[in-house]
RNA sequence: GCGGCGUUAGCCUAGUGGUAAGGCCCUGGAAUGUGGAUCCAGUCAGAGCGGUUCAAUUCCGCUACGCCGCCCCA
């Protein structure tokens, strides 16, 4: 047994987790530049009342399972527990409240949780989310969550439902909470201990009980989607018309609310719906919704909002739990060993120009027999071997060996990048640039077309 | 944060108040220097600390980590 653990809740991402990892990155954020939506990165630590201002008081998630960051033994840092807050300071400190709107940012970061562990549930988790600023219409919302549902299809994740519903707008939620607590009020006395504390404040949240009996009664309570006002109810009416034209399936749940109280109209959450996620009730994994007041309680101007964050631990695992095949570690495609004993200079010499033309090369450093070697190139995956120091490669040439089809040419050295590639394909390298595509023959077309119809220039 | 159940090697799995067993993986070797097989060998373990005991991996306690249920789930 190792000394040290890794902290609780926390867990290495292995080569074989990391490049899932990756892998699904590299798909959610293509998404995302599809559809117009620019990655943000902000600092893993916050001013605690970034979070405090957006979360609310009434949540004790927002102070007790928030990991405060000490400088010195002092400071008022916290870890950032969840996405939205710091892309909203963001938003504003950089004054993009004043380009051109709206504005459509993505994210793909760790976040920090002081919850009880459990399975799927973790102190650092991952999450991926799209924020869309300066936008009141329904389309926002709407292309938040078909973009959710597209992805989820596009990964191969099926086992997933979609819940919708709407809880009205500010103006509108002092009217909701007063008709809702009017009738639990009724049943003050049977609601359990911690329901009965919620109808104090976050009425909405008595939603959200566990108690079966607690939910019964939540179940006969007045629907927000009938107690909400005219606007709120076309604005949803718009959404569900928008995802219908889609063609993207959802169900209206009448008691979905969310945790915080800085939602407004539509809210929405991605539930797992494999048994093996649902014997201790609904597992989201994405959730998400509007609210238009939260910029303004950061202290900016009333800018309208709306957005989705997504778990990617919890994905994964619903991924692998369908059989999804994951982007599998990086693996050597051609491997260099020797016949020759002593020479790893040479064999990284020959290995260097694959590399640069694009193969993903590996390199056995050891003088163990050939045997071994092509065992060991094999175990790592390699499907091409290149073999130098045997007597067959003499004179210049090196023999190239395909692994699978077990068949080898004797190559000279100056043709070696051209029969490897005759075996196995070259990486794409990533640019650190993109031409500009929008120049006039980038896409390939004669620039400036004449269409015969125009006006001949005199 | 509260309660319950767990923790034997890198992984999986036995067993025990008195020398801790096996499989996979890994490493080396054999036959051969062009292969994953086979054979032989090797490395590696009772989470950590304390207590009871002649003796603790085994019984008890604390801590760490995991899982389950609460709390919460931004």
């Amino acid at each position: 047994m190792p000394t040290y653990q890794a902290p609780r809740g926390m867990r290495d991402l292995v080569p074989a987790d990391a490049a899932a990892f990756d892998g699904l990155q590299a798909v959610v954020q293509a998404r995302a530049e599809r559809y117009g939506f620019a990655r943000i990165v902000t600092p893993a630590v916050e001013d605690r009342e970034v979070f405090l201002r957006t979360s609310g008081l009434t949540s004790d998630a927002a102070g007790k399972e928030m990991y405060e960051v000490a400088l010195h033994g002092e400071g008022t840092l916290a870890l950032r527990p969840e996405g939205t807050a710091p892309v909203v300071r963001a938003f504003l400190q950089a004054g993009l409240h004043r380009s051109p709107q709206p504005v459509r940012l993505f994210y793909f970061e760790p976040m920090w949780r002081g919850q009880r562990p459990q399975a799927l549930r973790f102190r650092q988790f991952w999450q991926w989310g799209l924020e869309c600023f300066g936008a009141a219409e329904p389309a926002a919302d709407v292309e938040i969550v078909a973009f959710t549902a597209r992805f989820f299809a596009e990964v191969g994740l099926s086992a997933v439902e979609l819940q919708l519903n709407t809880i009205g707008d500010d103006a509108c939620r002092p009217k909701i909470k007063a008709a809702l607590g009017e009738y639990f009020d009724k049943y003050r006395d049977e609601l359990d201990d911690d329901c009965r504390r919620r109808l104090g404040g976050s009425v909405l949240r008595i939603f959200d009980c566990k108690n079966p009996h607690d939910r019964a009664i939540a179940a006969d309570a007045p629907k927000t989607r009938e107690l909400i006002c005219d606007e709120d109810r076309a604005h949803f009416a718009a959404v569900t018309d928008g995802l219908d034209r889609l063609g993207v399936a959802y169900r209206v749940v009448d008691t979905l609310v969310r945790g915080l109280d800085y939602y407004t109209r539509t809210v929405c959450e991605f539930v797992l719906t494999d048994p093996a996620f649902t014997k201790a009730g609904e597992i989201a994994v994405a959730a998400g919704g509007r609210y238009d007041g939260l910029v303004a309680a950061m202290g900016g101007p009333a800018a309208p909002g709306v957005g989705i964050a997504g778990g990617v631990d919890v994905l994964l695992s619903a991924l692998r739990q369908e059989g999804v095949a994951m982007r599998a570690g990086p693996k050597a495609d051609v491997y260099v060993i020797s016949g020759g004993g002593d020479d790893a200079a040479d064999r990284l010499q020959l290995a260097d120009p694959l590399r640069e033309a694009g193969f993903s090369v590996g390199v056995d450093y050891s003088s163990r027999p050939l045997e071994k070697q092509l065992e060991s190139a094999l175990k790592h995956g390699a499907r091409v071997a290149v073999i130098r120091g045997t007597p067959e490669a003499r004179g210049g040439n090196v023999v190239v060996r395909d692994l699978v089809a077990k068949t080898q040419r004797v190559t000279r050295l100056a043709a070696v990048v051209t029969e490897v590639g005759r075996h196995v394909s070259r990486r794409v390298a990533p640019r650190l640039w993109t031409p500009d595509e929008h120049e006039p023959g980038a896409a390939g077309e004669t620039p400036f077309l004449v269409d015969p119809a125009d006006p001949k220039e005199a």
